[in-house]
DNA sequence: TCGCGACGTTGATCAAGATCAAAGCATCTT
DNA sequence: AAGATGCTTTGATCTTGATCAACGTCGCGA
């Protein structure tokens, strides 16, 4: 039987936090405007640079995206990742253009949703407006919160902070057992989220590792061995960090 | 004749960037909301320190606030200035704790009116829902620009930055010929907006008035003297900035 | 007018992180 | 098996910005 059609559907039910807050129907009538404007990107791919026109509000249902801003002589600082369930509205006050750059950090799915149909959603499926809130909660609450360890913070606290969210974003730190995730992105990438070198992230991570705060296998699986070790660094317990992003 | 009370109402009619989107009718009603629930601080006092509890929407109303976080130790980021006109929505997304807080710059009257009465309001204002995504958009835009800088530039770059954002938000730079306006934050704020020491802040802005970019006057009247090379430092130019964040 | 307190300015020193460069180690290609 | 490629690791050196400390300046209130 041809099921392969079927298959572009998300397997499990309830796999993106909105499912939760909406109610079945709406939630349907949600999906299907989703995968109606969902595509697949390869991994690094860029979706859309700074500066580019768009109308559009994308959603990440696989994969991690990342959203970004250059200098105009090529440095890069990533303001958000976007993990599945994360979408964003990337334009301006002119209404025109996009103020961030986004772009593919693994192979991903993501969903361009225009913003006449997203705005003719939000009267067809009028729970979306409190999930429009909540995301915007997290959005800001988290690039706050990595906003003042990168005007602040030292390099391993910055480190620190990002493996804790990431952890709680993942949803690897839901209970106290499990503390290892798989974070797919290169220490490049985790410089440029947090406003260091790569080869400075290198050197911090080592050291985190020989103090045991965490361990490494390759690109990326991370382990918090010492979680409140890195929560103190932090600055925050992922507990509370959890609550203020976690939707 | 007794016009004192009615002395609390703006004196101009459209002293907002929003009374320009709103219909004469919609802002009225917009300002009767904002007028009740204004209530005027001395500067640097703390509105909401973050983890308190709040569900309220804080509109500057008249001097300038400051968004900021801390970390346990003490130091604090500031995350965003409100400036005359400017509102925030702090809560996390439980819902119930802010995630950053809020204090006075200057002398400032600032209006909280609690969320269920704002969402009220979007009914009865059906063009806020306008208003709330220009002010969302100016936001996250001047926020990610600022975190570009944060996170990649150089002192001189940092700053460089901050003076043309706020030369555009106080709208003095509206035209080319006018470079000058008041900029009532401390060198110490300064620092803690770009994550900079307020000694570094100094000894920066001393070097950029040197080499004629700026000049300064008292506490602080700021004078951009080098439009261009300050643009260029910067990596923005004054134009394309009001673009992206100017209502 | 004096003293106090808040800011701004300047100098000396130190540490953190950037930069440049090379080498190690996977995985993938051919 | 031999390259090729992309990422990580490590070393050496240099720059930037933090820190500590002192002094200057201005406005304010007693």
């Amino acid at each position: 039987m041809s099921t392969s059609l079927l298959k572009q559907v998300p397997p499990q039910p309830n796999r993106y936090w909105f499912d939760h807050v909406l109610d079945p129907d709406q939630s349907a009538r949600f999906h299907a405007v989703l995968t109606t404007h969902s595509r697949h990107y390869a991994a690094g791919r860029l979706i859309k640079s700074d500066a580019d026109e768009s109308h559009a509000i994308y959603v990440v249902m696989d994969g991690w995206a990342s959203i970004f801003k250059s200098m105009p002589e090529g440095q890069t600082q990533i303001i958000d990742f976007g993990l599945p369930g994360d979408f964003f509205d990337l334009t301006a006050v002119d209404g025109a253009t996009v103020a961030m750059g986004l772009e593919t950090v693994t192979d991903a799915t993501i969903a361009a949703v225009p913003l006449a149909e997203w705005l003719a959603l939000e009267r067809t499926v009028p729970q979306l407006a409190q999930v429009n809130k909540i995301e915007a909660a997290a959005i800001r609450t988290r690039i706050a919160e990595r906003m003042l360890r990168l005007g602040r913070g030292k390099a391993d606290e910055r480190l620190a902070y990002a493996f804790l969210e990431m952890g709680v974003r993942t949803g690897a730190m839901r209970d106290d057992t499990m503390n290892c995730y798989h974070m797919p992105v290169t220490q490049q990438q985790i410089g440029e989220l947090m406003g260091l070198t790569a080869v400075h992230v290198c050197r911090t991570l080592r050291r985190m590792a020989r103090q045991g705060l965490v361990s490494t296998a390759d690109h990326i699986d991370l382990c918090i061995c010492d979680r409140a070790a890195l929560e103190d660094l932090a600055g925050i317990t992922a507990e509370t960090l959890a609550q203020e992003i976690q939707p």
